[in-house]
DNA sequence: TAAACGTGTCAAGAAAGTGTCAAGAGAGTC
DNA sequence: GACTCTCTTGACACTTTCTTGACACGTTTA
């Protein structure tokens, strides 16, 4: 599957030609000039791009400024790419949590490697991916088509329980009893908790796409 | 006062060339042939070098096997040289966590202007920035947007762990044992340090800019 | 088809977590 | 030793989360 990248670079020719070479080698990429535009279409629209290519150099509005609300909102590489060849710049870029540095002018063919290694090391972060979710345990965070999903603590252990157990019914009281919680409590502590969950990711109860009730039994994931 | 560099280099001529060329522009460099004998020096007679450049092409052992070794012992910047132009290589010598490249031939010029590039940021980089915060670990010190901000030594402890772990939720024991304090201690006693960190840095536990709360599951720095 | 049972969700109260005050213990300084 | 600054902790108000009964509605069973 073609990987998205965002390319945000106000200098017209040097964006069509990245955008073609980058197609060229099997990316799929979308140019922006206006790095408003480019935001709106990554974090309001919420087009599902896997890392971006920011230049720093951009009129209207601070390259580090949109690395900084990039970042803030939504966990995606980065690379920028600058003319300013000052290595503090180079430095403050790496703080703000660019996953990588280019200066200008680069091979195109450079680019795409440092792509490919991004990509390859991102792909292989610290998280359980499963279906469209992204679960990174040791932080209680949960990523939803790389989108945050706010749940509470226990809503957390029941959707990682299910997660982890996909395909697989799971009672009410196996659920309970995974969670340590009381023996006496009672299943429609889990049914809330389940409601909750599906709200929260937007399932629908009666067409659920992600946790399906199974009558008289309990509930599985199915991604 | 002089840097002293250490050349791992086997081509002996052009060894000797650039020992005697940095000698020129003050730096102090020695040069070995054999990366055993390298390393030897560095890691076990721990000479104090300021920074390594490494030929890629080694006799007995990979370049890359060194860079590896080095960089997972000690934390002093690495300039990798190479006559493989290949920039797969590249890449994966900036994973490694080299600082530069450099492809073979290159003029002993360049090198030193890259040492010295090198050297500067490393020099600053006792100072961590992040965010807003300029933090001087070795100091104890913190600027907030160039202005010094008074923590006490427990209030800067946490600070320093929270922002180093930014993004990542930290319980109040994980808190407790980095800081190294007893295990007894009361989560009580983190959430005050946090409230009174918040307050130095102008923070709203309501509305955190810097230390969010992470409800059941303890704070978090988000820059 | 009616009775019995399962599930979804509302709403309210219980429970648990958090923020901060204030007091006292502890450390460091002169 | 007296002073000051720092650290710790209980107390209490407040917020968020969890639990549960209630009721509506859907499914199974006889």
């Amino acid at each position: 599957m073609s990987k998205k990248v965002l390319l945000i670079e106000d200098d017209l020719s040097l964006q069509e030609l990245i955008v073609s070479f980058l197609d060229l080698y099997g990316f799929e990429a979308v140019g922006y000039a206006d790095p408003k535009k480019a935001l709106e279409a990554l974090l309001e629209r919420r087009e599902p791009f896997d890392i971006v290519v920011l230049d720093l150099m951009l009129p209207g509005m601070d390259g580090f400024d949109v690395a900084k609300k990039i970042k803030s909102q939504l966990d995606i590489p980065i690379i920028i790419s600058s003319a300013r060849t000052d290595i503090g710049n180079k430095i403050y870029g790496y703080d703000l949590g660019a996953d990588d540095y280019l200066d200008k002018p680069y091979e195109p063919r450079e680019l795409v490697l440092r792509l490919e290694a991004i990509l390859r090391r991102y792909g292989r972060k610290n998280e359980l991916v499963v279906s469209d979710f992204a679960i990174d345990e040791a932080n209680h965070s949960i990523l939803m088509e790389g989108y945050p999903i706010d749940l509470t603590r226990i809503e957390f252990d029941i959707f990682l329980l299910l997660i982890k157990n996909r395909g697989k019914n799971l009672s009410r009281d196996q659920i309970i009893s995974s969670l340590g919680l009381g023996d006496e409590t009672k299943h429609r502590t889990i049914d809330m908790h389940i409601s909750n969950i599906r709200q929260k990711i937007g399932d629908d109860a009666k067409e659920p796409r992600y946790i399906k009730s199974v009558w008289g039994i309990g509930y599985k994931f199915t991604g």
